[in-house]
DNA sequence: TTATGGATTAGCT
DNA sequence: GCTAATCCATAAA
């Protein structure tokens, strides 16, 4: 029995992730990240940041190996979860081939199915589709409706479907790909490697503005 | 051994 | 606009 909405999500191989951060977290927009739940979550990905390795200052390798960063060292397509702040996780996958270190992080996603149990998961009421962003907009809150924590999910293997948590490919091709400096970091904050779909409400930073008086952000002027 | 601050978020002024 | 929350890797001593 087919249920009527299904769309096939399959798997991305590892080869997808071996290589240069900036080009797997362009390539991951648009991609799906899948929860096996209870009830399977799913979710697009529509904001990422490209982490260089051991040379970008911004990157957690950038001290070299350590017990806490080793999976960016290990194979590719493996989930790197730290804790930040004393509250939140947030979600990488490993990039480059074995024994170099790199990644991406996961900022923004947007609910395809099971948004009941990611509002639970998050603990807050969704009333209307402008409270949808509130799930999974910022990497913190995606991590939370997620369930993702260090414990659960770190160096989990993201290219297989029998993992509890995968990223896979629909038929969906992404557009309006932007490209801008990455946000909340102190170091290289200089450098464009925050890749995401202009105009998509799930994006952090934007459609869930606090206030709406001072638009004084340079970035989102141009075009 | 102790100190510092971060790839964040929510809530208050 | 400001900051508490609250853990842990890393630096300093």
């Amino acid at each position: 029995m087919r249920k009527s909405h299904t769309v096939q999500i399959r798997p991305l191989h590892r080869a997808f992730f071996s290589r240069d951060p900036r080009r797997v977290a362009r390539e991951l927009l648009g991609k799906v990240l899948v929860r096996e739940a209870p009830e399977r979550l799913t979710a697009r990905i529509v904001e990422v940041e490209a982490y260089l390795g051991e040379k970008d200052p911004a990157s957690h390798t950038y001290a070299g190996n350590t017990a806490r960063n080793s999976v960016l060292f290990g194979p590719p397509g493996h989930a790197y979860v730290y804790f930040i702040y004393g509250t939140h996780y947030c979600l990488n996958v490993s990039c480059e081939p074995e024994g170099q270190a790199g990644g991406v992080l996961f900022r923004g996603l947007e609910p395809l199915s099971g948004i009941e149990e990611m509002a639970q998961a998050r603990g807050i009421e969704v009333r209307s589709t402008t409270d949808l962003p509130k799930l999974t907009s910022g990497p913190g809150r995606l991590s939370e409706a997620f369930g993702i924590t260090r414990a659960r999910d770190n160096a989990c293997d993201l290219t297989s479907p029998a993992s509890s948590l995968w990223i896979g490919e629909d038929r969906y091709r992404a557009q309006n790909v932007r490209v801008t400096p990455r946000i909340g970091i102190t170091k290289a904050a200089d450098k464009p490697l925050r890749y995401l779909l202009d105009g998509n409400p799930f994006v952090s930073g934007k459609g869930l503005q606090k206030r709406p008086g001072r638009v004084s952000i340079p970035q989102i002027r141009s075009k």
